[in-house]
DNA sequence: CACCAGGCAAGTA
DNA sequence: TACTTGCATGGT
């Protein structure tokens, strides 16, 4: 059980129990901690983050064990091949001519922003980062608040579909907040700031979703989240 | 066979 | 602003 005391929304007057702080202990305690980021490096990471978009992480790691496998994940290797090359070498993540395309627009970032140095990306202020990171052609919200959180260690939540979909299950959001801001701000203001707390609970309702037997809908009889 | 997976951008009205 | 569509492989 983590040691973390619900507290009011600072917009509410009357104490009342915090459901997100609640759900996070109750997957918690279910699935138990995840760990994440599955990878080794924040480039790698940064790599990852683009492949899985809107794909099964299986499916990225084929293409991510292939890039390894021949000693081309590093970041000078990658934005040296050619496109076509890159995008063929990817191919089991789907997707791969728009990925391909993704990560040398990055890597365009990172050689006239960042001088070529991920380093350097790394260090830059989550404020800064995160709109060089908008400004890349194939980088929306959630992959550069991937990036920020799990390469970059930053502060910041990450917002899924699944977590779009567990809040407005449970009747978090109202009908007009389906915006990616507003339920980040809904999250962060429930929770303290807290890059290990950010880390886990974004590991474990993408965990919930791998699960598949709809434990985000609270009438699930064997969700962790029943009841609530 | 259909449906989904850790999105995003561009087009339409 | 609010929908719709293309992008693509591999697992269930």
């Amino acid at each position: 059980m983590v040691s973390i005391h619900s507290r009011t929304n600072s917009l509410n007057i009357s104490v009342q129990p915090n459901k997100i702080l609640t759900i996070y202990q109750r997957l918690l305690d279910h699935f138990g901690r995840q760990n994440w980021w599955p990878g080794d490096t924040p480039f790698e990471i940064i790599v990852g983050a683009i492949l899985t978009q809107n794909t099964n992480w299986t499916n990225v790691r084929k293409a991510i064990d292939a890039l390894k496998h021949e000693d081309l994940l590093s970041y000078e290797k990658l934005r040296d091949l050619p496109i076509e090359f890159l995008a063929e070498k990817i191919r089991p993540c789907g997707y791969f001519n728009l990925k391909a395309a993704r990560l040398h627009n990055l890597f365009q970032l990172i050689e006239t922003q960042y001088d070529g140095e991920i380093s350097y990306l790394l260090d830059t202020p989550v404020e800064q980062l995160r709109e060089d990171l908008l400004s890349v052609k194939g980088i929306g919200p959630e992959t550069a608040d991937s990036i920020l959180l799990y390469a970059a260690e930053k502060p910041t939540f990450v917002v899924d579909t699944y977590t779009y979909r567990i809040l407005s299950r449970h009747g978090i959001l109202a009908e007009d907040e389906a915006d990616y801001h507003e339920i980040q701000t809904i999250i962060t203001d429930s929770l303290p700031e807290d890059i290990l707390l950010y880390n886990e609970y974004h590991a474990l309702i993408v965990r919930t979703g791998k699960e598949n037997c709809k434990k985000t809908n609270p009438r699930c009889e064997s969700c962790p989240l029943k009841g609530y």
